[in-house]
DNA sequence: GTGGCATGAATTGGATCCAATAACAACCTA
DNA sequence: TAGGTTGTTATTGGATCCAATTCATGCCAC
């Protein structure tokens, strides 16, 4: 997680709070954010706070327009489909460059994940675990263009994914559970091409999912 | 171009003026770009300065490094070719996006820049349309965040195009424009799968040809 | 002669102050 | 009473000044 913006200090410092903040929800979609009360909040003064807010529009985390401030985007539901489309065929492509270099510890740790979220966790828990696991997956992928957009294309949609959960329930666990003992079992077969389908597979049906979950993106402001 | 990151005045002016000078050449890879120095040859202060790098650094353009200062990314092969890869991935998609709705009068445009091309033009010209080609051919995507990271892509690999054209000078013309003349067809049918198909294998033999030639990676300065 | 260390200059990061723009509200007019 | 207009306030954008870090140069010791 920490990659090349690792700033000196204070930017890099109040970016990572504001993407924690985001992140987990405690910032919601749609939600404006002024400089000073962030600088007032976190420490430090203004300027430091327009830096961390410039990278974090780098990730997609926040969208600043001219002379309006920055605020977290709020998607509409073609929006996310199409950021879906994307990690269909992006993510598949990190995990095929992971691929020769994931090591057996790799894969344990992927399998500890897994094993893990089987126990039975809260969505918020699952959440967490869940990019863990496919983060995990992508290990082997030094390339930091790929990685950061995939985590970009994660990050914008990490709060709907939450929103589908929370209604969802755990009624889909089973689902993705079996996806992810299919992916895992490609993996340990060393067989790129299966580990790039069952990637796939289990990306698009979520995105199917979402799309038919309109509630989802209703303001719940 | 002018997309939601039309900053108000300075950072945007700056940031539009650096992205033109790295994208024609002016600012090789590798070469360091310090605050001061910009501020005094575009005008304003060091302020809107780092604003307009940290822009540029959200477009791949430039990479930040904590005390030492903003340059011009320098790719070694690898990472240029997974680049490629992702292009392969996403313009596709991008295109498939568009189809639906090019208009006839996009088409002809198209049809237009590719006229323009095949009249026979300098290496500088040619980077120019064909950039305009394959962007008029997305015209029809309205989600930002993937031609976002299209443009990306394409900011990201300008430099090393133009390498490989300068050396490879226009022998491989009739390859391209045999592969453009094919995608125009496609799109003309509104051929979704071909279209893609005839990128796909449009800009995959472009990365293969790339590899062919480490000595494009070699630091001219 | 070479390696390490210290001191200096150069450059970036941060804080405070001022200007410009936009949102908001109250008021006036039709 | 409704709509437009104008004035005020709040917030962002920019400039200047100061601190911290880094890089380079030169010196000294071995």
């Amino acid at each position: 997680m920490s990659d090349a913006s690792t700033e000196s200090a204070a930017s890099s410092r109040i970016a990572q709070a504001l993407r924690d903040d985001i992140l987990n929800g405690s910032i919601a979609p749609g939600q404006r954010l002024r400089q000073e009360d962030i600088a007032e909040r976190l420490g430090g003064s203004r300027l430091p706070v327009r830096e961390a807010l410039r990278i974090l529009a780098a990730e997609g985390l926040v969208q600043i327009e001219p002379n309006k401030g920055a605020r977290v985007p709020l998607l509409d539901p073609g929006e996310v489909e199409t950021l879906y489309r994307m990690r269909e065929r992006l993510e598949p492509l990190a995990l095929s460059e992971s691929m020769a270099n994931l090591s057996s510890a790799d894969l344990a740790e992927i399998s500890e994940i897994q094993r893990r979220i089987e126990q039975g966790v809260d969505v918020t828990e699952f959440l967490i675990l869940d990019r863990e696991f496919h983060m995990a997956s992508y290990t082997g992928c030094s390339d930091e263009h790929l990685m950061l957009s995939v985590v970009r294309l994660w990050n914008s949609t990490q709060h709907y994914r939450r929103a589908f959960m929370s209604l969802a329930g755990s009624g889909r666990a089973q689902i993705v559970n079996a996806e992810h003992r299919l992916l895992m079992e490609a993996l340990e077969r060393r067989d790129t091409e299966d580990a790039e389908l069952y990637l796939l597979g289990h990306i698009r049906r979520t995105r199917k999912e979402l799309v038919r979950h309109p509630e989802i993106f209703s303001t719940g402001s």
